[in-house]
DNA sequence: GGTCGGATCATCT
DNA sequence: GATGATCCGACCG
């Protein structure tokens, strides 16, 4: 298994090529001194100022939330969902191009004890109930809003080259939980695994 | 195994 | 003062 982060420039591309790109890299946290693994197995793209669904959207503007989503590429944007959960984007594109990738579920592959402690799972609770949700990955991984910001090639949030997912293996379908343009096919997830969210 | 509502708060009107 | 890129437990059948 290759170590290597995946650096800006794999990011410095649309979020529709970068979120089938990022399924099966490793999302690795190394927080409160201990170390995480999860495997990226579903994701969704938010293009831009023109997609209304995005917390850039034309409508929107900039504002002090959304402000790492017009950073530069490859830094993570983390916000706080419903007043309770975190959920952890990648920004991609370019500066002052407010797009991202939202990382919905992970596969647990390292640190799974540690993982499960974090959420609070009882012994009888599958593994499967770990990382499937934007919520839930960032609760397993550690990740809260003060990483806002970071950039995703170096600890203690980073993300780093796997195993790609060939383009047959990927299952392309609408973004869930949103309200403005629910049917644009941007959600991606690894065709059959049983980590995805749905 | 499905649907429903509560939790809880930063952000924006 | 309303809203939301969510999750979970309660309740029903």
């Amino acid at each position: 298994m290759s170590r290597r982060p995946l650096p800006p420039s794999f990011y410095a591309r649309p979020s529709t090529v970068v979120a089938p790109a990022l399924l099966g890299q490793l999302l690795v946290t190394t927080i409160g001194g201990r170390r995480t693994v999860g495997r990226i197995v579903e994701t969704e793209a938010y293009t831009g100022p023109g997609d209304p669904a995005s917390h850039a959207a034309e409508r929107i503007g900039r504002t002090a939330r959304n402000a790492s989503m017009y950073g530069p590429p490859g830094i993570a944007y983390v916000y706080r969902s419903y007043g309770i959960h975190w959920c952890l984007n990648a920004v991609t594109d370019a500066v002052d191009h407010p797009a991202a990738v939202l990382i919905r579920a992970i596969e647990p592959i390292e640190g799974i004890d540690i993982m499960r402690a974090r959420r609070g799972l009882r012994p009888a609770h599958p593994d499967r109930f770990i990382g499937a949700g934007p919520g839930r990955l960032t609760q397993a991984l550690g990740i809260v809003g003060g990483l806002d910001g970071h950039r995703l090639d170096r600890p203690p949030l980073t993300i780093v080259e796997g195993e790609p997912v060939s383009a047959e293996d990927v299952e392309i379908g609408p973004r869930i939980g949103i309200t403005h343009a629910a049917d644009w096919p941007l959600r991606f997830c690894v065709r059959g695994n049983l980590f995805v969210s749905r």
